[in-house]
DNA sequence: TGAACGATTTAGATTATATCTAATGTGATA
DNA sequence: TATCACATTAGATATAATCTAAATCGTTCA
């Protein structure tokens, strides 16, 4: 994990490399399975518990704001978070609502008869079904 | 609207036609703009008080598992459902979260090496950007 | 240096969303 | 009619996220 290069990146994006938001960046990039808000501030306060829970929730809607982190909606749970490295899609899994990345590949852009005067801005591509751990269970409920 | 039609699907799918759930089921297949729980609570009651917000949310619950009803979750904003008629994929505005219907076009499906032991149920195209109403005012933020 | 100002953080209250509980009601069937 | 599973209810509770007002920090620049 190159510091600097979080450093760079939060600059970059106009935010200040504050202690609470490189440890915020930091965590999401060493840990790619896809926390939810309040893992972050707990493992980030684990560390270093000067952090308050209105600061992890500031600096994860700047940091989607940047673009620098991505914000996943799960339904009926919370939301996920996971730091934009390589292009990915992701599973969701229906059982036990865990988020995997999914390799990617291009997706075919709507025709444009379709779009009308929206501007689109990205395409997404979710995939839905059972996890590894939970495809053996794939019978009961 | 056929009653009839909206009573045999519901039958169909093994789940009782009872008075708050044609209610809930009706008002999905007759407003195609994706209301959140608690519009969709609000407008079946003011028809007939007789119905209250955990029903409704047991009602959505059991139609979204029954394949009825779709769910969509939005960051940071309540859940949307939709009443599975044609198939469609979704456009979410990013700046008042509207959910709108998009015509439907075939989804290449992930390579096997991708998707490993997971069981695939679906695959879920959505689109981000600015909606029709809020594109105008793209500029500001 | 230090005054000033905007950005950031904080603890805790508040809001929003969704689910749970325990009691009650309903309808099909025997 | 008695029974049983399914449904519903009001309100309490849980969970997720945001807001508030005060304090602090960093940067700029006189």
């Amino acid at each position: 994990m190159d510091a600097e290069a979080i450093k760079r990146s939060l600059e970059g994006s106009g935010l200040r490399c504050t202690p609470q938001r490189y440890a915020v960046m930091a965590f999401l990039m060493e840990h790619t399975r896809h926390p939810t808000a309040a893992e972050i501030f707990e493992a980030v306060n684990r560390v270093d518990p000067r952090s308050s829970r209105a600061t992890t929730y500031n600096n994860l809607r700047d940091l989607v704001q940047a673009g620098l982190v991505r914000e996943v909606a799960v339904e009926g749970r919370a939301a996920r978070f996971d730091a934009k490295g390589m292009r990915h899609h992701h599973f969701i899994c229906d059982r036990c609502g865990n988020v995997e990345d999914m390799e990617w590949y291009d997706v075919p852009r709507p025709p444009s008869r379709a779009l009308g005067k929206r501007i689109l801005r990205e395409c997404e591509l979710i995939f839905r079904g059972h996890c590894t751990k939970c495809a053996p269970r794939h019978a009961s409920r």
